[in-house]
RNA sequence: GCGGAAGUAGCUCAGUUGGCAGAGCAUCAGUUUCCCAAACUGAAGGCCGCGGGUUCGAGCCCCGUUUUCCGCUCCA
């Protein structure tokens, strides 16, 4: 990252927080590391995002339905997906080398340099404090057994710390004996609460192989490292749309979302040459294909959206801990069999963007820092918004010249007409072009003035946030006008 | 987690050898304004990040702490 990026980067988060976009959480307490709040025009922002993707999900396909699951899901909803099992891993650091390791890891890569019998002793010795969840104990066997770094060289540890992925909490109000039986997880991904739910929506509205069922909602997980805003948060909005398909034909699938996605981002008006796809070659246990959809931040290329091909992994997996069949019937004929397909346990492609992730390339990419030269040859700089229309906050804003002589209630007039319609602003106070800059800043893409020629002709003059051009148009024009542009 | 730098008004910052807490912009109340932040008058705004120490006296020096930024480390 160039130094000139970074300040663009920095200058992003201080104009958020400036104009009420993001607020740092809790911040007259010193803050909350990695969790922020969304403003008055940021919750605007936001809520636009999720409207746009959500309206192009579902209404614009007619096999795809949305679902509103709960954060809250039942503990064994974990174990199943592997989230249990996978991201809790007890940890230890040497303090020469800096090195972190898993506990078990170090222990195991031990155990292969003593002897069969001793190494099992130690394993057995091992997986009992695990179980136990006995870290004292088993700080104790990495001493007593001498372990040192590779890299160090040196036996010189930390304590051992449990890193948790998933924030966990107690459920009922009532303790229980065993606090175990208690915990509940805030979900680390929303698609679980679509598995969980295939056969529900699939039955309930009438849904035929291939469809989708959309989500948008909080996820939660411990992150490592803060920092970078809200690029990487503890608690984050995801959007995904999961995509049900017969087996065997989840390769054209993927390739079809791949593509789709993208030009989802592109129908934004979203230029091609900032976005790139990594494939990765290194896939998860369960995944046939993934991708990420990247996107030039001012912090470099990263991955603002995921398409992976998760075969039958998820479905299969909570068919096994459920113990309840979550299979599709498919009545369509096979060609080559001239029988139908039958059941089958339906193969998945998942689309999964990061709507915080989504607003900060819309921020990162819209701000703009101009230098304009004005009639008299002298020079002036505005920061501007450049947020796509259907995205603004604030459509449009209603701007008396002056506060007398009877603009103001023209203002309020056109304002009424209007409000309806498209979020609306109005503003008296201040010189006109202070009041354009104002609304710059805040990315409203149109202004409208009512001068005296106004109370003359009925028209009002257009002004455009881009181009700073201007236009004079009959009042009863406005209302469609925005319409139009922000379709 | 480790190392470095910084925290003064809403924002951007100044603050002399340790001697009354400052400016511009923004805000508020007026005046003035017919189209691109900078017209005039006035007002308000501060636990100088927090806690301790040194000193007659600390925004300034010392110690601790916290937050942010930068670099390294980690990242399903």
């Amino acid at each position: 990252m160039s130094s000139s990026d970074n300040n663009r980067f920095q200058a992003i988060i201080a104009h958020a927080k400036e104009y009420g976009f993001v607020f740092p959480n809790s911040e007259i307490y010193d803050g909350l590391s990695a969790v922020y709040d969304y403003g008055p025009w940021g919750s605007e922002l936001k809520k636009n995002i999720r409207d746009y993707w959500w309206k192009s999900m579902t209404q614009l396909h007619e096999n795809i339905v949305g679902v509103d699951a709960a954060i809250f899901m039942h503990p064994t909803t974990w174990k199943a997906s592997g989230h249990v099992d996978n991201f809790s891993d007890p940890m230890i650091d040497n303090k020469d080398s800096k090195k972190r390791y898993r506990v078990d890891h170090l222990l195991e890569a031990h155990a292969e340099t003593l002897s069969p019998e001793a190494g099992e002793e130690l394993l057995a010795a091992m997986d009992k404090l695990l179980a136990a969840e006995d870290f004292a104990g088993l700080k104790k066997l990495i001493d007593d057994n001498k372990i040192k770094c590779t890299v160090s060289g040196t036996a010189n540890w930390t304590d051992i710390r449990q890193f948790n992925l998933m924030f966990k909490t107690e459920f009922g109000a009532v303790a229980a004996a065993n606090e175990e039986d208690n915990i509940v997880y805030l979900r680390p991904e929303t698609a679980q609460g679509i598995f969980v739910n295939f056969l529900n929506v699939q039955k309930t509205a009438r849904m035929k192989v291939p469809f989708g069922i959309a989500q948008t909602g909080k996820a939660f997980r411990n992150e490592i490292v803060a920092r970078q805003f809200i690029f990487r948060m503890r608690e984050f909005e995801q959007m995904e749309m999961q995509f049900f398909v017969r087996p065997g034909t989840e390769g054209e699938w993927y390739k079809y979302w791949k593509d789709a996605r993208l030009q989802w981002h592109l129908s934004l008006g979203l230029p091609a040459e900032k976005y790139r796809y990594h494939d990765h070659v290194k896939l998860a246990h369960y995944a046939k294909e993934a991708c990420d959809i990247e996107f030039e931040f001012p912090i470099g290329f990263k991955e603002v959206e995921g398409i992976h091909s998760r075969g039958d992994y998820d479905l299969s997996q909570h068919q096994i801990y459920s113990r309840k069949k979550l299979q599709y019937f498919d009545n369509d004929i096979d060609e080559t069999t001239g029988k139908p397909y039958g059941n089958y346990v339906p193969n998945v492609v998942e689309t999964s963007i990061g709507l915080d992730r989504m607003f900060l390339l819309i921020l990162s990419h819209a701000y703009d820092e101009e230098t304009i030269t004005k009639e008299d040859g002298t020079t002036d700089s505005r920061v501007v918004l450049h947020i796509p229309p259907r995205l603004a906050p604030i459509k449009l804003a209603i701007l008396p010249l002056t506060k007398k002589d009877g603009l103001p209630e023209i203002a309020r007039d056109i304002m009424k007409d209007c409000r309806e319609e498209f979020y609306c602003f109005y503003e008296e106070k201040d010189a006109i072009g202070k009041r354009y800059r104002r609304m710059d800043a805040i990315g409203t893409p149109f202004c409208i003035t009512v001068d005296h020629q106004t109370k003359e002709d009925n028209t009002v003059t257009i002004r455009y946030r881009d181009t700073m051009e201007q236009e004079r148009l009959p009042i009863s024009r406005v209302k469609d006008l925005v319409k139009e542009k922000i379709r």
